[in-house]
DNA sequence: TCCTTTCTAGGACAAACGTCCTAATTTTGA
DNA sequence: TCAAAATTAGGACGTTTGTCCTAGAAAGGA
């Protein structure tokens, strides 16, 4: 099955010009994967359903994706690149305008946390990171880049904390903002809901940060 | 397809007597297939490959397991069954001579939330969650019922919090435990240990536990 | 013992999958 | 306008998948 080294194939993604047209779909594809991959899930993300759903034929679809793992590499850089505009709004400016900025982003990321896009989206990346190098490097690299910017937003606030105590309580609010995607992101009866949590994960949070670290 | 009221199918999984060896083979079937799942991830969890792990013919396989879906729930129903003996090993009599019972829950949580077995099962229930309603009911109750035995572990020694208060606390340990699953259990550098986040939500438990609830 | 029930193997089938090939069609710059 | 490059459709292939069918082997009770 591998006649590798016959003729040059197509798997250099960008150095090839493109026309206007062609990059179009490209980036069309990207969108419908995603969508496909979150709704879907990557058990049944097929090639084909992604060609179908981008209404284009399946031949066409490995033009710009010569295999899955291109496609699936490429969603998963798209999907990354998505969140920076509005992490960028959240985590942007040092002066928010808030009272209390380390409440309001903790309650942002515990919402988002369990919409339909952001839970079923990142479920599929936790178990694509589970066989994937790529995925799995990726997905450590944007939330510690996640968390690193966490930490920077609440720096000023908080002068007396280390750089090391500040990520690592930017990583707890990471850890409990996972977590609420995995436990309530989840349609059923349950006998707390989620907006009962995003409280007490405020005030823990605020606790940690105010008390310092007691190791 | 559906050519249902012809032939007495064999869907009744309970109903027929089995033979001691009967028995051990489909016990033997869902451990290899919980073993696959944890492994190769639902994506990659066939019928055939259970069968061949499992020693015996695919033949064999759906005479035990008509169809994968069947596989698929007795899966799940096991490896929540599976969970019980630690739990009453943990959670069980009232006194367990511990000095302080909250911290020592939320270690055992934490770490166990990153092992192999445990992170990589539970990844791959919460996609399958996503698209099976039987798995979905059933990992929200495993949930709910983990969590009453939580708070009913903890109410003795703390009797000022009301009931739903102490729910509410274990809710909030379950989403940092399963938050623990999805950031930390996953090889390559972080900036940040998962052992260090033990001591911050223990901290942040304990001082949900001695506060009350302030909304 | 022997007969009924349970267990097991092997093969068959259609459908869906990833991938590849080729030939048209469209777009762009000279 | 026109040739070259990029884009598209359509079909083909070998493999894998879930499911079904049949016939034989093993196990237990009479």
């Amino acid at each position: 099955m591998a006649k590798h080294t016959e003729t040059k194939r197509k798997t250099d993604k960008s150095s090839r010009r493109r026309y206007a047209t062609g990059e179009a779909s490209r980036e069309h594809i990207l969108e419908v994967a995603r969508r496909v991959l979150t709704r879907d899930g990557y058990h049944a993300f097929t090639t084909r359903r992604v060609a179908e759903e981008s209404g284009m034929s399946v031949g066409n679809l490995t033009y710009y994706f010569p295999n899955k793992s291109s496609l699936v590499e490429a969603v998963m850089e798209a999907v990354f690149k998505r969140y920076e505009p509005r992490y960028t709004e959240l985590l942007g400016g040092g002066d928010s305008g808030s009272e209390d900025p380390a409440a309001d982003l903790v309650a942002w990321f515990l919402r988002d946390a369990v919409t339909d896009d952001t839970a079923g989206l990142f479920m599929e990346l936790w178990v694509m990171a589970k066989h994937n190098r790529f995925g799995s490097e990726a997905l450590s690299r944007f939330y510690d880049t996640g968390v690193r910017r966490v930490a920077k937003t609440l720096a000023p606030e908080y002068p007396d904390l280390s750089d090391h105590d500040l990520e690592r309580i930017a990583y707890f609010i990471l850890t409990v903002t996972e977590g609420s995607t995995a436990v309530f992101a989840r349609h059923g009866d349950r006998s707390v809901e989620h907006e009962e949590i995003i409280p007490l994960a405020i005030e823990a949070v605020k606790v940690l940060l105010h008390r310092g670290t007691s190791s």
